[in-house]
DNA sequence: CACCACACTAAACACTCGTTCAGCCGCGCC
DNA sequence: GGCGCGGCTGAACGAGTGTTTAGTGTGGTG
C-alpha cells in the first residue's frame, strides 16, 4: 500500500516502511494495528519483529537517518544542478520521510535533535564556504548565525503546518511536493530580501546592543 | 498547587488553571485524573463542569486567548520601558501560559493558528511603523517579511525545545524565565547582525531570483 | 519421513483513560 | 423542619491499545 514495490520487501522492511508512513501522516500515536494492516500483517508480527512499539519507532529513526545520510553524501559528491533537480523530482518518493521528520520535530524526538544538528552543521559549512568565496559576509557568531538560518526554515515549515491544519493552506493540496514548492515560493522573496539588505536602514540597533553587551 | 492563590478561585477556575499548567507541561495527552488531582477535585467533577476533555481544552484555549488579548492591549496602551521590564519580571507568572502556547503550537491546535496570526499582524505593524520612522527598509512583500521574522522566532523556540529535550540546554535549568532569557541572549547577536547587514555581500542572489521570476 | 526453527496469526490479557452512574452532603427556600 | 438542588465523589463501564500466549503452517535438514 505504502510503497509501490512493497511485494519485493521482506515483512520486516514492509512493516518499517508502513510505520514511517503512518507515523508521518498520523503522528506517533498511530496504533500498531493500523501499521500492521498497512503492511498486510498481524499486529503480533510487528511486536515479534521489533519487540515493542518504541523499538519499532527507534528502528524507524535509524532507518530515516541512514537514508538521509546516504542521500546527503550523494548530494555532496555529485552536486551538479541537474542532480539537484533530480532530487527535487524525487521529493515525491521521499515525502513520507519528510513527514516523518516533521513529526519527530514536533514530538521533540531524538531523531529531530540529530537532524537539526546536521542541518545547522551544513548551514555553517555552506556559509563558511560562502565567506571564503566572498559572497557571504563575516559573522561574529557563525554558529549562531547558522542556527538562526535553520530556525527560520524550521519555523516556516511549522507555520505552514499550522495554516494547513487550519484548512487555509496557500494552495489547498495534500501533495507534499507542491506543498514544499508553495512554501519556498512564498518565502523566497522575503528571505532573499532579508538576507541581501537586512531589515534596518542603519547600524544603530546593532551598535546599541554591542555597547550594552560591553557594560550592561 | 499550580497557583499561589488557588484557594481564592472557584473550583471551575482552579480546574481550568490546573489544566493549562498540566497541558503546558505534559502535553494534551495528560490524563483528566491528573488535572483533577492538581486542582484538588475528582475527575468526575472536571467532566461535570466542562462536559468533556475536549471542551475543557477549548475553555483553556479561550482563557489563554483572553489573557493574551488583555496583556497585549495593556502593553500597547502603556508601552514605557519600565512597564516592559515589569512584564518581563512577571514572566514567571505567565510561564504556564507560555508553555501552553508552545504545546498548542506543536499540536497544531486552533489556538496556535490565531496566536501566530496575531504575532505576524503585530510584526507587520511594527515593521510598517519602523518603515514610516525611517529605521526599517521597505519591502516588496511586507506580509511575507513579517511572517519570516515570526517564523525565525518560533523556530528558535522549537530548536531550544529540542536541545532541552536532548538534555543539553545552553544552561541546564527548568526555570522558564531564565530559559527565555538564555534564548534571547543566544540569538540576539546573530539576529541583529542578520537584520542589520544581511547575509550576502552583494545583491546577485536577489537579482538572479527577481530575473528568474520574470521569465522562468 | 521426522523434526525443528521460524514466520506468522487469532485470541486473550492488562492497562489506561474518558465518561457515566448512583448517591452523598450542605445550603437556601417553602 | 422538610426538601430540593447543585457541587461533588467513588466506583464502575467501555473503548482503545500495547503486549502475551498458545498455537499453526511451512520449509529446510538430519
Amino acid at each position: 500500500m505504502v510503497n509501490v514495490r512493497s511485494e519485493d520487501l521482506t515483512a520486516r522492511a514492509r512493516i518499517r516502511d508502513a510505520a514511517v508512513a503512518r507515523f508521518g501522516r498520523d503522528g506517533f500515536r498511530a496504533p500498531v494495528r493500523a501499521i500492521a494492516e498497512d503492511a498486510g500483517v498481524s499486529a503480533a508480527l510487528v511486536i515479534h519483529h521489533f519487540g515493542s512499539k518504541d523499538a519499532l519507532r527507534a528502528a524507524c529513526d535509524e532507518h530515516v537517518l541512514t537514508v538521509i545520510r546516504e542521500e546527503k553524501s550523494a548530494a555532496i559528491t555529485n552536486a551538479s544542478p541537474a542532480d539537484t533537480i533530480g532530487m527535487l523530482a524525487r521529493v515525491q518518493e521521499y515525502a513520507p520521510l519528510f513527514a516523518y521528520i516533521v513529526r519527530s520535530l514536533l514530538d521533540g524526538g531524538a531523531l529531530a535533535g540529530h537532524f537539526v544538528d546536521g542541518l545547522v552543521d551544513d548551514a555553517e559549512a555552506y556559509l563558511e564556504a560562502g565567506e571564503a568565496a566572498g559572497t557571504v559576509r563575516a559573522s561574529a557568531d557563525p554558529r549562531g548565525r547558522a542556527r538562526q538560518v535553520i530556525a527560520t526554515q524550521v519555523g516556516l515549515i511549522l507555520l505552514a503546518q499550522l495554516d494547513a491544519a487550519a484548512g487555509r493552506g496557500v494552495a489547498p493540496t495534500d501533495d507534499p511536493a507542491t506543498a514544499i514548492d508553495e512554501l519556498t515560493r512564498a518565502s523566497m522573496l522575503p528571505g532573499l530580501e532579508l538576507y541581501t539588505h537586512g531589515l534596518f536602514t542603519d547600524t544603530s540597533y546593532l551598535d546599541a546592543y554591542l555597547e550594552y553587551k560591553e557594560k550592561p
